[in-house]
DNA sequence: TTGACATAGTTCATATTGTTAACTATAATT
DNA sequence: AATTATAGTTAACAATATGAACTATGTCAA
């Protein structure tokens, strides 16, 4: 390893390093926009939606888990519950097992919802996959596999 | 192509259309983080950062053209060129061609801060590069790069 | 040249997303 | 029984953002 090829491979880092800043920014953006669509097409708040996606999976959910799972204050999560009650999208109802706890539920108006966003979510990356080339599916999918993995370790490093 | 053939292909183009989906998803959650990060480390708002970072490239920017870059409307784009006066980081001039246009510009405080922004951000990325291993680094920011391709050629598609 | 229309920027009302702190009620622990 | 912890609610506030109304210019065509 002499000096030039140290510069380069200074100069190749930073490249890259660049780089990944701007693709990471304009994909960010891109689901910004993305999300704030689906908003619109479901006459919706985003925070309501993605609180109903929770229920895949879960029959019940507590304030507290769904605030966990929104990553959200309980306060938070107390008003997108209430606002999703009104719209008689889910229902609360006390815990046998503890009187502190209110047990949240879909209704059956907000399991056909759920549905529907479901189908929309499911098209739209469908579609998005029907514009990648077959031959490059895979590697897309591990690299951002790769991506993940890295942010994650940074997270936790940086927290640390 | 038979019968079990087409099913098979149906079932990797579901299982790689979830992924997918599941992946942006957690990608921009982190980045959703990040910038919340970004934003507490500079005790400022993500808007007026991101703001700041437009006059890369450009000595002045009128409120037009920061509300299109920023993807505001106007009324919005006042309010944080407003806010970044008060702080002394921009500051807003009558554009001698035009009296409805006003030119903002960094003060000298303001590029000290850009200069800042940037120096962290950079460094970001290149810890964040360094957490992936380096004969994978080109791969991903190739699968990036056809990710970015493939949303906007699909939001051009679902636009038209 | 003047009247119609377009553009830049501001202001205000409103909506959404989110936090922190104080509070009530209940459960668990010592 | 007293203390502490947990679940949920409420209220005050901040940040992000839009749309409509308005002022002041600029442009262009009859």
């Amino acid at each position: 390893m002499n000096y030039v090829n140290t510069t380069i491979d200074i100069r190749v880092l930073e490249y890259q390093a660049n780089k990944l800043q701007e693709l990471i920014s304009e994909l960010h953006n891109c689901c910004k926009e993305r999300y704030s669509d689906e908003a619109k097409a479901f006459k919706m708040p985003q925070a309501e939606l993605r609180c109903l996606m929770l229920f895949e999976g879960h029959k019940y959910l507590t304030g507290i888990q769904i605030a966990g799972l929104l990553e959200v204050a309980k306060s938070r999560a107390t008003v997108i519950i209430e606002n999703l009650e009104k719209k008689g999208l889910v229902q609360r109802s006390p815990d046998p097992n503890d009187a502190r706890v209110k047990l949240i539920n879909l209704t059956p108006a907000g399991q056909r919802k759920v549905r529907e966003i479901e189908e929309f979510m499911f098209e739209l990356h469908q579609q998005l996959l029907g514009q990648i080339d077959p031959a490059q599916r895979n590697g897309v999918i591990n690299a951002l596999e790769t991506l993940r993995s890295s942010m994650e370790a940074l997270k936790a490093q940086l927290n640390s």
